[in-house]
DNA sequence: GTCTATATGGTGATAGAC
DNA sequence: GTCTATCACCATATAGAC
């Protein structure tokens, strides 16, 4: 791996353990193995190396997302995959994270991949929703960018009760309780499923 | 004001807005214009400050929700009060986006008030929750820890999405998008619902 | 490309005068 | 109680040798 790619994946990797104020180019220098002028030499500072070690995060998840969003079947086994996918749990999500962080909000340049990566997932599940809801899957008086809102909000909520709690079990609790509240009603006997 | 509650104030007010790593004593000591020497004269340093902070910030918390939920009504209006509560949405959660700082998880004498508080919150509505399911508001089938978790979720993921998207929409449209989900059913003509 | 100085200012804490 | 030194160390960046 070249010295560059060492600098973002290390920089990704701090960014997540500790997010961009808490992350100093020293730290990323030492865990990199780099010298300093390695950085100055391929980035201009810590913005510009924090920028693409973001926008590489933010495509990772919108391409996760897409694998998950884009499989077969009833929207509610679409929706309940993003949700019970496999998580690092007590590290939170390292996109969602860098909305705490002051110095990414107030930074245009650094805010622009948080957003649209957060924008594009509530989007993809939007439109998983509205299928259920075209098909008679999910109620139709639900509101599909809500419900959407509400499925992200758990998961990037559950990171917090977890880290609060230390222990994955509140994620998973809150995770349960949505998709419980979401399950499409045991179905009376048979008004024809595929219509 | 004391200086030592004006010290408190102005670091809980830096805490919100920038966490803790990102907060230096300086800071705290110029916008509460006080000298370095009256702030450790109060308190042993930076951490036993941010501890008074935190702990102060969690009591004021627990006792907004012991105001919503101790009030009369059914199960799904407390509930609905807590998520619709007026709130600053852009600043996030007080006491949950410091889960997300890794020095106040990594020092148990901070991580514990933000611990007790997030668990108080989420054992009340849980307890709020328990009381829809015994009276019959709420399906039998969900399980009260894990809807309580879902509604902290989303209110704490709520945040998320809208620092995300830089305006408040995102959050309101999680709530809703639960309520939607959690809401009695339009109640058929008349079971007595007082039983 | 990568390295080692070097520089300026911030961080977190202590010392001791008033 | 509060203030102003002072300190050792870190943060971020530049300069220039190799």
């Amino acid at each position: 791996m070249s010295t560059q790619e060492r600098l973002i994946e290390t920089t990704r990797e701090l960014l997540w353990e500790r997010g961009y104020v808490g992350t100093s180019p020293k730290a990323i220098l030492q865990r990199a193995g780099v010298g300093q002028g390695s950085m100055y030499h391929h980035f201009t500072g810590k913005q510009d190396l924090a920028l693409a070690a973001i926008r590489r995060t933010g495509e990772e998840m919108r391409a996760t997302v897409d694998r998950l969003l884009d499989a077969d079947g009833p929207a509610y086994d679409r929706v309940a995959a993003y949700l019970l996918r496999e998580r690092d749990v007590l590290r939170g999500c390292p996109v969602g994270r860098l909305t705490m962080d002051p110095d990414v909000i107030a930074d245009d340049e650094l805010h622009g991949p948080v957003e649209e990566t957060i924008a594009y997932v509530r989007a993809r599940l939007a439109d998983v929703v509205q299928e259920g809801v075209d098909s008679g899957e999910f109620a139709s008086h639900l509101v599909p960018r809500e419900i959407a809102a509400a499925v992200v909000a758990t998961v990037q909520g559950g990171y917090v009760l977890a880290r609060a709690s230390g222990g994955t079990d509140a994620f998973d609790a809150g995770v349960r309780g949505l998709l419980s509240l979401l399950k499409p009603s045991p179905a009376p006997p048979s008004p024809a499923p595929t219509a």
